[in-house]
DNA sequence: CGGGTGACTCAAA
DNA sequence: TTTTGAGCCACCC
């Protein structure tokens, strides 16, 4: 895709790719970015990305599986519920099976 | 260019 | 296992 546009902007395309029911981390899209080192920027990202509700920012979880962004939501289980609501497990803010629901843009998008 | 910021990540204890 | 501490980098003044 175009490099040239901000690296929010692609994280936002990211992010949108994120299929239903599936979750990805900040680190994977920050490698498949080219910016592993940038995780941080890529939350940040989403922090501005957040008030586009057409990115399911709710899909981007830390490497652990772990619902780090969930006090950035509104309520403070409003990002739980929406990943259930997908039929992602949570137990106590972390997802489980995370293997299972998983989904690498470096993998699937491949480039 | 420099400094502040942060929804991360890794390593060590 | 969790908690600290430090490193990281892109964006915005």
């Amino acid at each position: 895709m175009d490099e040239k546009k901000g690296f929010f902007e692609q994280v936002y395309e990211v992010t949108r790719l994120i299929p239903y029911g599936k979750v990805t981390t900040y680190g994977a899209i920050a490698t498949y970015l080219g910016t592993a080192k940038s995780a941080r920027m890529v939350g940040w990202a989403l922090n501005v990305s957040k008030l586009d509700e057409t990115i399911p920012a709710h899909r981007v979880v830390n490497r652990r599986g772990i619902l780090t962004g969930k006090h950035h939501f509104e309520g403070t289980n409003l990002m739980q519920q929406l990943l259930e609501n997908e039929g992602v497990e949570i137990y106590n803010n972390q997802i489980k099976n995370l293997e299972n629901v998983l989904w690498n843009p470096s993998e699937e998008l491949k480039a």
